[in-house]
DNA sequence: ACTTTAGTATGAATCTAATTCATAATTTAC
DNA sequence: GTAAATTATGAATTAGATTCATACTAAAGT
């Protein structure tokens, strides 16, 4: 016995106009058609669903209960199509996000909640952990978007620009390189660096200037907190390296030196990694234009 | 957005199997064409609903949801199914009776009685007021079954034969009639027949006798229940005919004089007309058993 | 009751969609 | 890296659905 959905809506068209003639306009086929399939519907059933040679057409006892169960399960399907309807446009989904970069909590946050507002069916989160391959998470569907400053060329993954910054460097007033006017990868041998706790290679200064130039700093020091980096380069514990605009966005810096990296600067970009065929959800574009707007805001010095 | 119930089918074979290739089996289709159909559901919701080049196969996000909508779906699709099983097979139903013979509530009751015993999810019950038309009401399926004396040939329907009976002429055993070997039609001329409230033309005793011979007796006096017939008969107050079943079930017979129509005796027999598409369900056939048996227990004298 | 009209059923031809076969491309396991 | 297993794809085939033309049936009008 082969019952199918369409079946189902033939014979509820049927029905609600009254007869198979009426019911070939909103079903958009031939009057023969629906003959041919009502036909072929009797036959699957086993049992007539409309009194043969009655016309209006009358639904028999058996035709009533598949009225009824066609009024249970059409509304499950069409509801189940609306939903994907939503899902493909990015009017309901979920956005999982990965970092790369963890000074970015600093704008991700105010940018994540002004997302919850514009969209309240999103499921939004920040996964953590999942840092160090990011853009494999990225294709498993862990996660939906990764931010990270390493592009690379993928079929699946398109990388959107988000906005470009400077690893600065910072020292307190009185260090003896506050004199510089910039300073470059040797002056480190002989400095205490404090970091966010993770693996240096992910860290701007190390993976653009120290590791390419062979340096090593006396030694390093992780830290949580952004707040407690610039509390302890102000006390000339250490000197570190960070965004620009998380020291534009900072408070309590006046006891600071910030000098760029190398005479030319280290300029970098940050980016929002998700799969291609993610890239045109609504959702997506509206992180990516709320992301623009938080930063800028953030970029802004006080 | 075209999504067919064949469709869910596929998606949750391939979830619950863990791939495309032991899917195959369960849906008996090859590995092409669930690949093939996997491909078109896909370019139908617009959304992966596996992610792609990962093995064991896994769901997306939107592709769980589609699982959950496949799970909530299928088994009302299949409860539906296995109904109409039933329906088909007699093993539920409606089996609503419309009586031209006013006598046979006599048996019909014990039989109903017992065949809901046999078949507690049929919806049975006895039409009253259709006795004049009550094969168009089988054919539009008011009805389902048509107790009947008089068979047609009908393409549609089928006449069961149940059994033959003699309408019998009673009196009181002084009535002058009571002498007679035999009843004829003009011995009605100058008597008061007690009859049911039917039209006449629905009586044995009219059409088979008194009509053709264009008779008429004297008065006619109709009773509803057979036990006030049977008094006023045994208390002198008119004449009458009944089935003889009736008479031989009765308590109370004697004061009653039994004489047979005509010379030969009148016999006539009772048919169960369904549809024909009906006559194999499963409650339609223990009717017309039990009916024999109750029958031939009330017709068995006292 | 007969004729007309509207609706329904049906067979053959046509068109569309699904399936198969053969084979390529991927992925996993060793 | 190679072999084994799984999945994807194109072309040919097959099955299924639809159309067209027309016959049939039931209701409405005369």
């Amino acid at each position: 016995m082969n019952i199918e959905l369409k079946h189902l809506r033939i014979i509820l068209a049927i029905h609600e106009s009254g007869s198979v003639q009426k019911a070939t306009e909103q079903l958009n086929m031939t009057q023969s058609a629906v003959s041919h399939q009502l036909r072929y519907i009797k036959d699957q059933l086993g049992v007539d669903i409309f009194i043969p040679e009655t016309r209006p057409l009358k639904l028999s006892a058996e035709g009533l209960e598949l009225i009824n169960a066609a009024r249970r399960i059409l509304p499950e399907v069409e509801k189940l199509k609306s939903r994907f309807i939503d899902l493909k446009s990015g009017q309901t989904g979920r956005l999982f996000i990965a970092i790369e970069c963890h000074a970015c909590f600093e704008w991700l946050f105010p940018v994540l909640n002004l997302l919850r507002e514009h969209h309240s069916n999103v499921d939004i989160d920040i996964k953590p952990g999942l840092a160090f391959n990011a853009i494999e998470a990225l294709k498993n569907e862990e996660v939906d978007l990764v931010i990270s400053a390493d592009p690379e060329k993928l079929p699946d993954v398109r990388f959107h620009e988000l906005f470009t910054y400077a690893p600065t460097f910072i020292s307190a007033k009185e260090h003896p390189l506050a004199e510089r006017p910039y300073i470059n990868a040797s002056d480190f041998t002989d400095q205490t660096v404090i970091t966010y706790p993770v693996p240096v290679e992910r860290l701007d200064l190390f993976n653009q200037l120290l590791i390419p130039q062979g340096i090593e700093p006396k030694a390093i020091r992780q830290i949580e907190l952004t707040s407690v980096i610039l509390l302890l380069v102000g006390a000339n514990k250490g000197v570190s390296v960070l965004p620009d605009w998380v020291l534009q966005s900072a408070r309590d810096t006046e006891l600071l030196a910030q000098k760029k990296l190398t005479k030319s600067g280290i300029t970098r970009k940050l980016y929002a990694a998700v799969r291609t065929r993610d890239s045109e959800k609504l959702y997506i574009e509206t992180f990516l234009s709320l992301s623009k707007d938080v930063f800028s805001r953030l970029a802004r010095p006080r």
